[in-house]
DNA sequence: CTGTTAGCGCTTTCAT
DNA sequence: ATGAAAGCGCTAACAG
């Protein structure tokens, strides 16, 4: 009893209300769990005794005797980043109606994390899962397999993941980056900077590399940067290597690898971001450089935030519908603890391009 | 078992893995629970049977007859929101190294939701609550109160309760907010905008009444109009109801007051936000009107966020430790949960004013 | 309609 | 060091 140091009052348990009802147990879990029948009187009684004792149910002991939790297990990569946060309202809002809660948890992309993330969740008995996965395309995924073997349903969000023959909830990736790209080209764009892509030590040199990369990738990662090349190809432009980052996913990495391009011989004239946190890196190594945006260098990126309206110019961007996804993967999963076995459904929602003002024709003129 | 439609296997049972093991069901458990004493012949065979039934332990049933649950209740007003997305990644990290899982809820600033929240976690048992609670002063919060008699800690953060002497981490948010001002009234500034306020139905007319309305509002909020009332008293400023928002707390409402404000006979030439959302809302108000940061208005607000950083001119904001505030939360509630009895502690933690570029002089000459 | 009796999977005395 | 048995708070048959 931990957590009764203080000569705390028991909790009161069914028995004692029993007792204080003058009823038998069952009687008062009926009134109290809301299920079978009691007649009004008994029942009256039972709330009062329920009422003055402060009777609060313990949940653990009701789903340790029906083996259900009424509880969803949510494992995402980073809960601060503004996507999964949305993604999370839509969860929480629809799991509370349909009378779940939802137990969330977070990676940081790591592997690792998420194994035990899955562990925990899986020990606690959740009925099932809503997972944006951290693994790669060549990484195990027992942790997820062994959990649908067990029965508990799992769905992914955001993330695709290569073995895993489950339902998921994700946007069209490559379509979005493609038609974000090709807006780019068709004001003239040859040079587009592409932050970021996938990590890797060995940076590709040539396209097939490139493409053997993107076998190991983040599947988002890998749809994004095909999205691009998809683009890059129907207009003949070559890709470069050189314009693609291939570094550790955070601001400070991002603003690095950009700067790098933008000091190149040929450097870019537009950049297209994939994330938040690289299209702030982004905008920094601009600024560093005395670049504006539009003026001097277009930007398109991967989802868009209040912020972006208010920047100057505001930022065209692609819009995920995140709340939706959320709603939609809970939807999905709850659908599936309630008994739907019909075969995985894959949900592609659509995406949006915002546009706003921070893309236009390529100029000639640059600072610096 | 809802979720064991598709005939799965049972998940394996310390009994079985004792059968397997050809040992009795409580050595299975001490092995496995890592307690007691197993001699190491028996613990190999124990750990090879486990392994190959591939057991997972059930923390629920672990839960029950030990009266721990090893987790942390989290109530948070809104986790979308980058200043508590920031606090939980301090609450998960320090949880998890101490062993402890988090159930996070959020409230939506509802103290409906609220209670709800409270209650579910109640009801499942978690060894203590760390909420930022949506209770104004003069809100009944039974349900806070009742869980600490019950023995189930409960550490405050972000915002005090009045009527709960229980521990709690914030900031100085008066002196944040009044040094902020003071600032802005040192660079000349007189007619200085408050986003947002208490929201109120009958906006004060006099020092009085904002203070009487004070009184009622949510800790913070009060706090921070608080301190903003200091600075322009030091000053000899009088201060104006009509430079004071009451609006309902979002992106949309900021922006019609806001620009309502700039729409003034005598507008004001300084803006202090005090919360991202009313920030977002004063750049739209100012986009509107044509309006620049700093060299036609100027701005300063709550809550550093990366994108600051890149806006133009850099914003000038207040930035609180949320991670810190996180970590300290959760060391201080699982202290209590160990078993520390001493007195109610009051973590006040250092917020910093990060200069950038948003704010100066006051400027005649006006866009329009 | 209501009470009694078994458990759920685990930990915890208490013997051995 | 190990096993047997009791019990956590609740629900689920099964009687009555």
């Amino acid at each position: 009893m931990a957590a009764d140091h203080q000569n705390h009052p028991a909790a009161p348990t069914i028995t004692e209300v029993a007792a204080a009802a003058g009823v038998g147990r069952a009687t008062v879990a009926r009134t109290l769990g809301n299920y079978g029948s009691v007649s009004e009187a008994t029942r009256a009684k039972v709330m009062r005794a329920a009422e003055k004792l402060g009777y609060q149910p313990n949940t653990l002991a009701r789903s340790m005797t029906t083996g259900v939790t009424k509880t969803l297990g949510i494992v995402l990569a980073d809960v601060a980043n503004p996507f999964f946060s949305g993604v999370l309202k839509g969860i929480s809002e629809t799991a509370k109606s349909a009378g779940y809660d939802a137990i969330i948890l977070s990676t940081d992309e790591k592997l690792e994390l998420e194994r035990d993330a899955i562990a925990v969740l899986l020990a606690k008995q959740v009925d099932g899962l809503v997972v944006a996965s951290a693994a790669g395309r060549s990484d195990d995924v027992s942790h997820l397999s062994n959990a649908m073997d067990r029965g508990t349903p799992v769905v992914l969000i955001d993330r695709l993941v290569d073995k895993l023959e489950t339902d998921s909830v994700v946007i069209d990736n490559r379509e979005a980056a493609r038609s974000a790209v090709a807006s780019l080209i068709q004001h003239g764009h040859r040079r587009i900077a592409f932050a970021w892509g996938p990590v890797t030590l060995s940076p590709a040199t040539d396209l097939k590399q490139m493409h053997s990369i993107l076998d190991e990738a983040l599947w988002s990662d890998g749809e994004r940067l095909r999205g691009y090349l998809d683009a890059l190809e129907e207009a003949g432009i070559p890709f470069d290597t050189a314009l693609i980052t291939h570094v550790l996913k955070n601001e400070g990495q991002a603003t690095r690898a950009v700067s790098g391009m933008l000091a190149l011989a040929d450097p870019p004239t537009a950049i297209f971001t994939t994330e938040t946190e690289a299209t702030v890196g982004a905008l920094h190594s601009l600024r560093a450089k005395n670049l504006r945006v539009l003026k001097d260098v277009s930007l398109i990126g991967f989802d868009d935030s209040p912020w972006a309206a208010v920047m100057e110019p505001p930022l065209t961007m692609i819009q995920q519908p995140m709340r939706q996804m959320g709603v939609v993967a809970s939807q999905q999963l709850i659908a599936r603890i309630d008994g739907d076995t019909s075969a995985p459904k894959k949900h592609v929602l659509p995406s949006q391009l915002v546009a706003r003002s921070s893309d236009g024709p390529v100029r000639a003129a640059r600072g610096n």
